[in-house]
DNA sequence: GTGGTCTAGACCACA
DNA sequence: GTGGTCTAGACCACT
């Protein structure tokens, strides 16, 4: 939304070391990577990154000092992803950013509800095999959280919540709006659901209603259920931030 | 949800002048600077880019040797905008690309129909007159075109099209989705527009229904006009490939 | 004495980038770096050259472009000489550029001649030991070059008659006449003799014989030698274009 | 004659006003503009040099400095050329530089030597016409400046004899020839020249044995002459530098 | 006051 | 310690 002449807005490079840095974070935030879990080697983690080592051991560096991982030596060791600390910080991001939580919450119920539209024509029955079977994993994850309230088991739930959302938006079938819905998400998702964690306990109904719908090819409704589950998402977080 | 483990997808440094090309190429390219324009200078680019000359000129140089620009030395000089010579590789391209195209409309469909229903309701009145404006000029545009139809009128048609469309994206008042719209707009590069002239007569009707719906603050009415307009466009291109 | 009222000629400002990239060609082309051989570093070249480094880039990204050398990066890395590829086009600039090989040869005849006159009464003891040498070396690289025809024994052998011909003149002690000598060479690049490889085979008597008169300090047998040996290579390279 | 590895020397960017000043001052100390003579206007400089006025002014006002010319304005203004000074720093000059001196006629009796040989077997009728009206009319000015020693005679004749040695080189037909001639003198010409003014006063026999060697084609003889017209200026020389 | 070129120095990615 | 890229500033030539 630049205002200058000719829409022409400042261009910033991003040196590698820092994208390396996002990915490797995101994946953790997003449960990708666990707590507990050894994130590929360095090596490994050059190659699938395609740069080099050293930048992979500048962002590894950076992880180190956050506390995200530890890095332990020697056969058997690695790089260890830790349990995450969120603290009263990420809370006064939050509440400083409330335009920017609503714009982003408003963008997702846009580009989310259309893919659950496109995807109520699209997908395939593997897609749906697939969906299901993510929304059955969530269903034991949630009962897990419910006894176990550790930020294990809740990082677990937001990867395959995660997992789910991306599921849908690729059923789509559109670059664009898959590569938005990803957007979408990683821009917001971890800090809200890491925040209140198993608050979200009803939301797997609202999978439900969204996977059925897509399944009976209903569009409207899908893009519907959507729409409602995201809101929900929205009015959990802004109840919780009026506390 | 990539399909490498850990989600971890290759990383790629994008050199500077190669970010500023982009932009000076889709600015030009969305009518921003029409033919004969004068780019802000090199200094004034570097500035508004927050790059160095040197950076500027490199993505110059490329356009240059595209034919997209000209150079003009001296007091009075400049890099001068050229007019865009639409070939039958233009086409074959299109043709090539016939889901790309389909998707790329589908996203539009999505994202401006949002953009649209959003605007509907937190448009400012001075954006309402400055979106009325914008109508007018098209049709006398559109008009002068009618008896001239040389590229320059077409693509100063193009240009306000163009600005309409990025202006009701702007009274959305959504980051994200006024960076999505743009996306959209430029990866269809709307140059595409030029090929078939002055087909889209009636593309100002549409243009006027989309604005008396803002107007009145009917953001559902607002979104179907814009929906329905962009699949005009949609089905006028297809039929034109399909000659 | 050119036509021009007043002997004015217009003037061109030659950019330095292009200076460097005509001094590397010439030291590539003229066989001081072989195939395989790394250049000085960049900043080595920078330093050298009494330039930037940028410059000596902008020359290397040419040299690059046409395949005199490839870009190696990291440790270990930097430019390596390419073998060059002789193919029919140079014989087809060869042919259309005979009165300029003729004119060649006469300027080589006549500056080379002086040189190795002058040679005569002004070589030190110590350069005649090096002369010696670079002959004996010849005949080694000749003799591998009868058994491997391949174009790089065939350039050692070219770096080496290079060496001995601006040999004989430094020893002339005339920096006017070494930089004419050096000119002449470079134009006629002698690459030319890489086409026909090991015709010249009998190069080494007719040297043997110009430094057996430089020698003896005898300044009009080294020069006639001199200008047969140079006039033997022209009629070499006529008769092969007469084929 | 560098050493450097690989035969790089430094490059040197000439800025082009110190090009243009290099010419407009070669011009005038060789008496193709002479003293009170008004050069062509700033306009038609700046054409013929194929630069831009501003240039062309830049070496101008260096010039005037000098001055070697003054600048006069309005109607009938322009650059006038003044009578040279020459100094006594001139001569101390010289004296610092016996080596280079002894070289520059060595090399000077080198490439004229040939190009007087090349030029009796190549020259056109035309161009021997040319050559005897030069030197009816070195003589005219010869005796001319026998009764009037002013600098603006001697420079008159200097101008007919660069004009003689000159077309002598054309006349040889071999471009590199040409500017090897034309570069050797215009290193050496103008101080020796200028330095012991009507001295040279047996010159002329020597032009007029050349030039009879020439027009008979006897090439041998064209060289002997020419380098012993050489020589004696270089005996001359030496002989008032040892006063 | 425009583009064209160069410089000196810096930081980065690479191996 | 290599090449790759960018920066900030300078000077120049053009019109």
């Amino acid at each position: 939304m630049s205002t200058a002449p000719g829409g022409l807005s400042p261009v910033r490079q991003i040196a590698a070391h820092e994208l390396v840095l996002d990915q490797l974070r995101r994946s953790i935030e997003s449960g990708q990577f666990r707590p507990g879990d050894t994130l590929p080697s360095e090596r490994d983690l050059a190659e699938m990154l395609a740069v080099s080592r050293t930048v992979v051991r500048a962002a590894i560096y950076v992880l180190e000092r956050e506390g995200l991982i530890v890095v332990r030596r020697g056969r058997g060791g690695g790089f260890i992803v830790q349990a995450p600390v969120y603290d009263a910080g990420t809370e006064r991001e939050l509440r400083k950013n409330r335009v920017a939580v609503r714009d982003a919450f408003d963008y997702r119920v846009i580009v989310e509800g259309a893919a659950a539209r496109l995807a109520a024509s699209r997908r395939t029955a593997r897609e749906l095999t697939q969906l299901r079977r993510l929304l059955k994993n969530m269903e034991t994850a949630l009962e897990a959280s419910l006894e176990d309230q550790t930020p294990h088991k809740v990082i677990e739930f937001q990867a395959l919540d995660s997992e789910f959302h991306l599921g849908i938006a690729r059923a789509a079938r559109n670059p664009s709006l898959f590569e938005a819905v990803s957007d979408a998400r990683s821009k917001m998702w971890l800090p809200v659901g890491a925040i209140f964690g198993r608050l979200e306990d009803n939301a797997n109904d609202r999978h439900e209603d969204v996977l059925d719908a897509i399944e009976k090819k209903d569009g409207e409704a899908a893009a519907a259920c959507m729409q409602a589950h995201i809101n929900d998402t929205r009015r959990t977080l802004e109840s919780w931030l009026k506390r």
